[in-house]
DNA sequence: TTGTTTACTTACTTGTAAGTAAGTATCTTT
DNA sequence: AAAGATACTTACTTACAAGTAAGTAAACAA
């Protein structure tokens, strides 16, 4: 990134994203953006053609800042423990946004999205899930983690904690995230 | 049910369903499911005036058939370990016939639905999070189960291991599910 | 200083979604 | 046999979403 962004760009990629997690692909329109921002419809066609090309680059923008996380997480030397906590901590960011994961908004969604962008959510669906593999296999290794079962099934399983975690909270009760966050750095102590 | 359902009503209400199921609620129209049923789109207006009519009715039936089921268990006097595995089979069948979870599907449209329609996904979500939590607990006090932590998270762990494993496997891999449904029971095992 | 690129706007087109009013055929009740 | 009621169809309207073609003003490069 950061070579070669206009403003407006980041405005309607940042708005565009806000926009899925908040309402979801299918429910925005160019309209919400452009409006919002004080531009033209035009405007934002200009910058993403077709509404296929806006996500896709939001889905690529978060695998991005994901990968930049890892990298910056790997040479502060985080440990498994600080690792897991600070992807835990997105979540919970999202929570308090009142925002659900781009995975469980375009999950859903997935049947309708355009061939490369259903390629783009499983690149970043897979990073997620290897990365999370190895930082479980890695701690319960080292004796930082215990849990039964493939790394992999205990990645699915955490993950599918924090997607559904923010669906469940926003239509039951915010607090639940917290409980279920809690529980899973529990259920992984020694 | 069954009291006063006409056929025509029946299949709009399934085939209802069926698309808020794999495209999701904001994706189909009422055009959808004309052709599909060789009727005219007032038709379906005649039974739903508006969209909103037929997704909380699509809720509300999904709250009945859960009830049906509980009921039914009740009376043939199913042990806690039968009522969970048969609880995982729906969502086991879900996957198969890729489909995905009506809470994980119109969770993320939420703020979307109009006020009676949340209201009625809240029911069924606050409905099958008690019955997991009781289910939960008594299999704990017979020894059946074992699992730390109060009833109710651990109800919400589990639900959204399954409302979310279904959208994950919808992205990734459809086996992921069955690693998911296996490793819930596994870890419950005394 | 002329030409090109950037960043838009103006002004459309096309398609479809949602919904409704009024009509009609058939069945059902009195 | 007449009057509802039921289950639709015909034929619209309104609104908005998605996308495009052509124009323009400013910046920038040759």
């Amino acid at each position: 990134m950061s070579i070669k962004m206009s403003l407006t760009r980041e405005k309607i990629l940042e708005l565009g994203e806000d926009l899925i997690l908040t309402k979801g692909y299918n429910a925005f329109s160019y309209q919400d953006i452009s409006k919002e921002l004080g531009i033209k419809n035009a405007a934002v066609h200009y910058y993403f053609p077709a509404k296929e090309n806006l996500v896709t680059s939001v889905v690529k923008n978060n695998i991005l800042r994901f990968e930049e996380m890892v990298d910056n997480m790997n040479t502060r030397m985080f440990d498994e423990i600080s690792q897991l906590d600070a992807f835990l901590k997105i979540y919970a960011k999202s929570n308090r946004e009142e925002k659900i994961c781009l995975l469980g908004s375009l999950g859903p969604d997935f049947n309708t999205l355009a061939e490369i962008t259903r390629k783009e959510l499983q690149k970043m669906s897979v990073k997620i899930i290897n990365w999370l593999s190895k930082l479980l296999n890695s701690g319960r290794k080292k004796g930082l983690f215990s849990f039964e079962g493939e790394p992999n099934t205990r990645a699915l399983m955490i993950l599918s904690n924090l997607v559904a975690g923010l669906q469940l909270a926003r239509m039951m009760d915010k607090s639940d995230f917290k409980s279920i966050q809690s529980q899973i750095l529990e259920d992984l102590k020694p």
